[in-house]
DNA sequence: TATTGTTATACTCTATAACTATA
DNA sequence: TATAGTTATAGAGTATAACAATA
């Protein structure tokens, strides 16, 4: 069978909306961490690169600038994050998680992962290979190589 | 190589987000056809089911009643959609799409499965089959079925 | 002047609660 | 009373434009 880039174009534009609006609705449901998405990708990436610019992490999220300072206005409101400036650059600002932050973000993750897991598990094993190997090779495509620095080599299930 | 079912979360957790947000980001460059992710959505179901109700979409999509009734709203007033009073139960409403609003979709449809089929196209094909298998196999497990269910045998398109 | 970030403003998305109209 | 939708209200997500502070 072979497989024109606009199938698979189509099928991806199907069924990511949908998984996507799962991971959204159980995050919300989850009101102990409630954390959004972009939050917990915030978080996430803060995890990795503490110490990071309001500029990096939107550049990295794909979020403006103004849309990421707002998001980060929340995050530091909620004592999340640390938003301090940068020593000898003051324009700059240097962001880190807090450990309530940490725990937060350990906490949906654990959360959603187990979620996610639970839905996956209904798969035979050899589609759930099938699945990584796509999320695999889809990831450099999306921004991936931005994280691929960020996520190499991470335990998930820490 | 075995697969439990926490990586293959990991990886959907991990990677599903940067697809969806350059597919929102690709959606908002295109200002011409100007259509969010559900609203995408939402054509997109009228089209294979037109009558349907707002219960119904709402379901189908994942929305709740008012946020699915506002949306709708946005796409009556730009006359994608029209919205009528159904013949025999009055409290129910009749959506089906304009050929203003099946323009749209296709335009929309159409530029954003370019672009995504650009992204896949660097791909080798073994991969892109790899995708391809994956989405349908993810496909059931979120929120797919719930279509097959709520239409099975009923007659829509009347 | 260029860079970093924030404020102002304006959408859409989304939920819950309260309401109306119909059955 | 139960169902289908709408209105009211509120908060998050997101963008662009205008601004301030620093380099």
């Amino acid at each position: 069978m072979r497989v024109t880039p606009e199938q698979a174009a189509c099928e991806v534009l199907e069924v990511v909306p949908l998984v996507m609006r799962d991971i959204r609705a159980e995050m919300r449901r989850h009101r102990s961490c409630d954390l959004s998405v972009p939050q917990f990708r915030t978080l996430s990436f803060l995890d990795q690169h503490s110490g990071a610019s309001l500029s990096d992490v939107a550049e990295n999220i794909g979020l403006a600038l103004p849309s990421m300072s707002k998001l980060v206005d929340s995050l530091v409101a909620r004592k999340l994050v640390t938003r301090e400036m940068h020593a000898g650059d003051r324009r700059r600002v240097t962001l880190a998680l807090t450990a309530r932050g940490r725990a937060s973000l350990e906490s949906a993750r654990a959360s959603t992962a187990a979620y996610l897991a639970g839905r996956v598990a209904t798969l035979p094993e050899a589609d759930r290979m099938v699945v990584v190997q796509a999320m695999q090779a889809l990831r450099p495509l999306f921004g991936g190589e931005r994280e691929m620095l960020t996520y190499a080599g991470r335990d998930c299930t820490r």
